[in-house]
RNA sequence: GGGCGCUUAGCUCAGUUGGUUAGAGCGCGUGCUUCACACGCACGAGGUCAUAGGUUCGAGUCCUAUAGCGCCCA
């Protein structure tokens, strides 16, 4: 058997991912019996993935792989979404840079380029998915504009609409200037930054020389105010009551009307009220029947409604504004005012609040069914930390606005009739309006906010609103895999959709991970330079390595600092465990074995015994934490079984036993059995040298791949002696490399040993005699029973006494030591009587502690006793 | 303003329902080309678990307050 003397991942890891897919082997059939489902969440359609998604789809990649390896019908849906904004602004950017924008090449060809653009990316970020190792069914790979999903979005619409949870209506909405569009309050972040107070003076109409002050972080809007608020309750303005002011700059008579929106504590305690260009002076305006003076349009240019500010830019004009006011002798005075400043989430353009028509799905009725799934435990959170995070949200919901003025997405199913003015919403495109049975119709070009289509993705992508097999087979899903920053725009509407659409919850189970950072803990992006590309790391570790630093890292739900050396650390633990089959593999040629796993494991020799306890130990472990999510658990279960465990003791005493030419006897038959229950331990976590390794030992019955072969599944450790019998031998050697590290300076050269040991240990040490001398380095004079007065390099415990015969050795270093332990275990058995004489512990604490707790004081007194009358022995 | 989270070894982080000398990786120190591996082996050093109270027989773990850092919503 050929194994190559070098781990190299490149070599070994495209060639796996390639052949997963052609082989099939991930493809899930629809039927009957257990089943594990999943569908990704869509990236975006815009670039490639970054380490977030890599993350994301390395714990998805776990839990497929170790369902489908327990015997589950495993599914996980690939697919992308086409992230309407996003995209639209990318190819918007990239025809920038040919000096083209899209009103110059008209609908139809645009969306022609960002069609273009979407096959690049999209055969990009499956190239990505591909190499990564993902094991995802190819063959139903779904788009969100697909013909398919489509179908679902306007089924979706139309019963929504057709229950009245659709409507139409004007409203204010955040306008982004720069997309052209509305967006949702989710799209719209806020942004601490330091702008400045104005305060203007409004001159009362009628009384010379009285002026109400305002103050407003947004001077240009002043065109626009319709009223000035103050409090029924500020006695300061009682007088003004029912007076007017004269609006500076538009000379324009407006009202000074009595509104909670002024707050007598703040300010002056006068508030100019704005209902075109303000949330809440919008709702003031309703309340006091203000008209709307709009003089901020959709390109954030002022209009002609602002007089001889029309044409300027929103911040030219407030420029100007504020210029014009002071040559008046207006302005009383300008502060500093840090503000939290609304911006577009996607181009970071300030939005500017505008009225206009739009859609909106009404979102309390649907919020309620989904609330309760999450409370009555039909979906779970993990952590369940994030249901109080849910549920505030949802609890506060409101109306969402789904209509886009983009071009790219799916178009609103609504037809405007030129002759009747009514709306016909439907399922197939109308021939003739439903209202007046006109022909002329036209259809809405708004487009629907991508996350509306998004939150039917779990059961679109399964071919609903058909019944079809895969929607039987696989729906509900059983878990949904993604990160924090995306709860509220994926998981709840999928939640909310979810039930609406199909009446049962989308997904039994939502883990929540935390997002990548770099090394400095700083947020990846683009403009700082800092992003890591997949690619690159995992041609540089190998993605075996990669998956295991971020499972490794991902810990509860924390956010993981991504470092080169977490990198290293993951690159050896692979390059070890190659070496270590490198080494199977070599022995197994000289002893002239076939590769072949028994079904039962021999265990003839303590090592085996031992090694089938731990690895008993390693399966219980990894299925918990595999079942609980708790990935990074079982990521360091099996990490430390293989390296601390199988490499360490148990590949270092096999080569005491395994013989040139012994053929497949019991150490064969235990070794081989181990090894391979390791790799089918870890495949989940690294697919590609687990699949590397086990082929190699794959023979025709077996599955063709260790993806489709069986998990290990947890077992009664059986052999009851091995363990403390193993402990006894560790320990000796441990002894004997500890004396000799302090005490033999130089190089390694066999020494005399003396070995004094005690019942169970002698017949050990007489059994595995030969590991002591191979592990120490020693020749072992073994005796039976308790040793004499030793004033030489002596490690001694309960059980037995390690002479190492160094007749001129200082011993300084062995009495600094034998102080310090003694130290500590006279503190540790001090706290331990402690404990024991305290009669309300003894009283109130559970046996199995106090039991612990004297078993612990007697091993502490036999040691105690052991290490003074080493040191004793020792003299000055 | 409302909500959530974090603070444990030099660094990055684990620590499941409170229980027996608090762990890992990296880094650090010493020794080692031991016939799989220097991406290694062996041995070792290193922590008043942010601070102050409280509950408890017992607190890294639960409660309260404080400080510092971070996130989300309004």
């Amino acid at each position: 058997m050929q194994i190559e003397k070098v781990y190299e991942p490149q070599r070994f890891e495209p060639r796996w991912a390639e052949w997963w897919i052609e082989s099939g082997i991930f493809h899930a059939k629809p039927q009957p019996g257990k089943y594990f489902s999943l569908v990704i969440p869509p990236p975006n359609v815009t670039g490639s993935l970054h380490m977030g998604h890599m993350l994301d789809h390395t714990l998805i990649d776990m839990a497929v792989r170790w369902h489908r390896m327990s015997g589950d019908n495993a599914l996980w849906v690939p697919g992308t979404d086409h992230a309407g904004i996003a995209t639209q602004m990318v190819v918007e950017r990239e025809l920038a840079k040919q000096g083209l924008n899209r009103l110059e090449l008209g609908r139809e060809k645009f969306l022609e380029k960002v069609w273009e653009w979407k096959e690049i990316c999209q055969k990009r970020i499956n190239d990505q998915m591909k190499r990564l190792g993902s094991s995802c069914d190819w063959s139903r790979e779904r788009f969100t504009l697909d013909p398919g999903l489509s179908r679902a979005v306007r089924e979706a619409f139309v019963r929504l609409y057709d229950k009245g949870l659709i409507y139409r209506g004007e409203r204010m909405v955040n306008w982004c200037p720069r997309c052209h569009t509305a967006l949702s309050d989710l799209e719209t972040i806020h942004k601490d930054s330091e702008g400045s107070l104005w305060h203007i003076k409004y001159p009362v109409k009628g009384l010379e020389g009285r002026y109400l002050t305002v103050a407003t972080t947004r001077p240009e809007t002043m065109l626009g105010d319709t009223a000035v608020a103050v409090n029924l309750q500020d006695a300061r303005y009682t007088d003004l009551h029912g007076l007017t002011v004269v609006l500076p700059l538009m000379d324009r008579e407006i009202p000074i009307i009595l509104d909670e929106l002024a707050d007598p504590k703040f300010g002056t305690g006068v508030v100019k009220v704005t209902p075109a260009h303000d949330m809440n002076d919008f709702e003031a305006g309703k309340r006091h029947n203000l008209p709307l003076v709009k003089v901020i349009d959709e390109m954030a240019k002022m209009t002609a409604a602002a007089g001889p500010f029309s044409g300027l830019d929103r911040f030219e004009a407030r420029k100007q504004v504020v210029a014009e006011l002071e040559k008046l002798g207006l302005l009383e005075k300008v502060e500093k005012y840090a503000l939290s400043l609304a911006i577009c989430d996607r181009c970071k353009t300030p939005v500017e609040p505008l009225v206009s028509n739009q859609w909106f799905v009404t979102m309390k009725p649907l919020a309620k069914p989904a609330i309760e799934a999450v409370d009555d435990g039909r979906i779970q959170f993990v952590p369940a930390s994030w249901i109080a995070t849910y549920h505030q949200w949802m609890d506060n919901i409101r109306d969402w606005c789904i209509s886009r003025q983009l071009w790219w997405g799916h178009r609103i199913p609504a037809w405007f009739c030129d002759s009747c003015h009514q709306i016909t919403v439907a399922r197939e495109d109308p021939s003739q309006c439903s209202h007046c049975g006109s022909t002329s119709l036209q259809q809405e070009t708004d487009v629907l906010d991508t996350w509306f289509s998004s939150g039917l993705w779990p059961f679109s992508t399964l071919g609903w609103p058909d019944q079809t097999e895969d929607l039987k087979a696989f729906y509900p899903t059983t878990l949904m895999v993604t990160g924090f920053d995306i709860l509220f725009f994926w998981v709840a509407r999928m939640a909310m959709l979810g039930m609406e659409m199909t009446g049962e919850v989308p997904f039994r189970q939502v883990h929540l991970h935390g997002l990548v950072r770099d090394a400095d803990r700083q947020k990846m992006s683009k403009t700082k330079g800092n992003v890591i590309d997949p690619l690159t790391v995992n041609d540089q570790y190998g993605t075996d390595a990669v998956r295991l630093s971020l499972v490794q890292g991902a810990a509860s739900g924390m956010d993981i600092a991504f470092t080169p050396e977490r990198m290293e650390a993951s690159r050896a633990f692979a390059n070890k465990i190659w070496n270590a089959a490198r080494f199977i593999f070599m022995k197994m040629e000289a002893a002239g074995v076939e590769p072949c796993i028994p079904a039962e494991p021999a265990a003839e020799h303590l090592e085996d015994r031992w090694i089938l306890n731990r690895l008993a130990a390693c399966v219980a472990t990894m299925n918990a934490s595999l079942d609980q999510h708790r990935y990074h658990e079982a990521a360091d279960a099996i990490y430390h079984f293989i390296w601390d465990e199988f490499c360490d003791w148990y590949i270092e005493l096999k080569k005491l036993r395994l013989r040139d030419g012994s053929g497949y006897d019991s150490n064969w038959q235990a070794l081989l059995f181990v090894f391979d229950q390791a790799m089918r331990l870890l495949h989940p976590i690294m697919p590609f040298i687990t699949e590397e390794l086990w082929q190699r030992l794959r023979v025709a019955a077996d599955p063709v791949s260790i993806a489709l072969s069986s998990y290990p599944k947890a077992v009664a450790a059986g052999y009851a002696q091995a363990d403390s019998e193993m402990a006894i031998l560790q320990g000796v050697i441990a002894s004997g490399r500890t004396l000799r590290a302090e005490l033999v300076a130089g190089n390694v050269s066999q020494l005399e040993a003396t070995l004094y040991a005690r019942d169970g240990a002698y017949a050990v040490a007489d059994r595995e005699r030969e590991a002591i001398e191979r592990l120490t380095n020693v020749k072992l004079d073994l005796q039976h029973g308790a040793a004499p007065h030793l004033g030489g390099a002596v490690r001694s415990t309960p059980d037995f006494d390690l002479w190492l015969h160094l007749p001129a050795a200082d011993l300084k270093t062995l009495r600094t030591r034998l102080e310090k332990e003694i130290e500590q275990l006279t503190k540790a058995a001090a706290n331990s009587e402690r404990q024991l004489s305290n009669e309300e512990f003894m009283k109130k604490a559970p046996e199995k502690v106090v039991t612990g707790i004297r078993t612990k004081l007697a091993e502490y007194q036999a040691q105690l006793a052991k290490s003074r009358a080493t040191l004793e022995a020792l003299g000055q």
